[in-house]
DNA sequence: ACTCTAACTGATACTTAGTCTCATGTCAGA
DNA sequence: TCTGACATGAGACTAAGTATCAGTTAGAGT
């Protein structure tokens, strides 16, 4: 069974309708980069409204299916997903994307939580940097940078 | 001198005017709460124009005056920030925010790098919980939540 | 196969966060 | 005190997302 009948599937067993436009909205995403926003998936499916395609994203998000990716200056990307919880490494040079799930953030998290008194209940990381293809690419001539400056990411 | 009075100098240094409305913005940000948004921040510094709040808060970041804070639900907020690179805990109860600096990312940095062939340039991250007294409080009788379902927080 | 209705839809108006433009105002160096 | 580069406020604009509402439809029940 494919992805997206996989999905479609998981739709009528939550109990939501399996409607044309939603299953326009899925073929768009799963067409579509590794990361992307609304308008994106607006292009890919025409004919399907706005709102719908805002609705049917937030239905993918509690199912898993596609997630946020923060980007450096702040704004929202979507992102598929398959595991739940993960992080996102992101080249800045030509903004690809790997998972990772192995997120040790638990040791700082258990060293948080008795330094602070705070229960920790949950995070948000995202990590940026260099793929290697592109560290290959700018090992040569000049490092010409596709993406602006950190800003207040350290 | 006063965290105000050093402020002031600081954008004197850096060959910024020192203006009337950068004074009331400034005034208006020292007496905010933990974190605020733009709009806080015109409400109370009030005949000062939107573009300016605006113009004199990314001023205020690159200078590490202010910080954006992400909320869960991916929205940015603003701080008040002294040090450089740093990380918020945040109370989903009460709002409260403290800094941590002595983030531990950097073992999981050195195994990300060695995994993935990425070289890691820099990171966000933000972490969710309950302070020490909405914990006292909510051990007590009903437990009720301030803010919404963590989503693809984790 | 037919009916019925709750779920869904697209259009559109609205909200919120932020940027751009431009004529006017003003800080601070000479 | 003069002057020009820097800064300002007003307001139009963009982009992302929400709310409303009358019309449509998937799919459960017969």
């Amino acid at each position: 069974m494919s992805d997206r009948e996989l999905i479609v599937k998981h739709l009528g067993l939550r109990g939501h309708r399996v409607t044309g436009s939603r299953r326009r909205v899925l073929d768009a995403l799963l067409a579509a980069p590794a990361h992307f926003t609304v308008d994106d998936v607006l292009q890919r499916a025409p004919g399907v409204g706005r709102a719908t395609v805002f609705r049917t994203m937030k239905l993918l998000q509690d199912m898993n299916v596609v997630c946020r990716v923060l980007m450096e200056d702040g704004s929202l990307h979507y992102r598929l997903s398959t595991t739940g919880h993960h992080h996102h490494l992101l080249c800045r040079h030509c903004g690809r994307i790997e998972d990772f799930v192995n997120c040790d953030v638990s040791a700082l998290v258990t060293e948080l939580s008795s330094n602070t008194e705070f229960e920790i209940e949950g995070h948000w990381l995202e990590v940026y940097g260099r793929c290697q293809s592109c560290r290959a690419r700018s090992a040569g001539p000049a490092d010409k940078r596709a993406i602006g400056s950190a800003a207040d990411v350290g």
